[in-house]
DNA sequence: CTTTTATATTCAAATAATCAAATATGCGTG
DNA sequence: CACGCATATTTGATTATTTGAATATAAAAG
């Protein structure tokens, strides 16, 4: 798309955002962090992944300005850019939650 | 992987539904219905898109239960399934304005 | 039952995202 | 300055996702 109209534009960078949620290790990664910094080998520990994984995954986490870090001589701690992340994933947490208590609740009335 | 814990399956169908916000047209779609209910007629003349491209969104956004459908004649009028959800893109947008802010001042600190 | 209007689906091509494995960088210490 | 631990990046293969174009279905009206 050549031109782009202003509620277009936003929507792409809204986009490219969730983007970045759009991944199993990447949740986990922002919830972790929320409860407490971590480096890189607390979450590889933490999250049973490879480094290689993990830091690929803080990498587009990073690109997308989502998490902070402090290097404390030889380790990085990573830690969660702003709160609004956590609340919106629990939002979204939240309608997830409800729609597999409606899909619970089918499967008993098919039951009765 | 083969076995997964509680933490990773919940992730992982938080991811998914996330994916289903990484596409712009399916942002403006979320949108446009929160203002209020649409066809795909009135959808696909608000959003410039062709009338494929926007069935095929709400087909995503449907098979996440992101929106309800009620059929009036030969139209079909969508509708959004949860004000979370905008309550959530919401928060995602303050963020990136926030980031976006402070890039701003940057550039201005720069010229400064 | 044919036509029209509204919506959905399929197909092929282009683009992008993912992962594991291997490798590279960077900092602190002896 | 060489070694070792912590972190980052590259590579190549695989798998997903998006789109336009064409086509299909479904309901209402005549």
């Amino acid at each position: 798309m050549l031109v782009q109209t202003l509620a277009q534009e936003i929507s792409q960078l809204e986009a490219n955002l969730c983007s970045a949620f759009a991944d199993p290790t990447r949740i986990l990664i922002l919830y972790a962090l929320n409860e407490q910094p971590r480096n890189v080998t607390e979450l590889t520990i933490d999250l049973g992944a490879t480094q290689p994984t993990i830091s690929r995954h803080l990498k587009i986490l990073r690109d997308h300005e989502l998490v902070n870090t402090a290097r404390q001589g030889v380790s990085i701690t990573y830690s969660l850019a702003d709160p609004r992340l956590i609340q919106a994933l629990d939002l979204l947490r939240a309608v997830l939650h409800d729609n597999l208590t409606s899909k619970a609740n089918l499967v008993i009335d098919i039951k009765s």
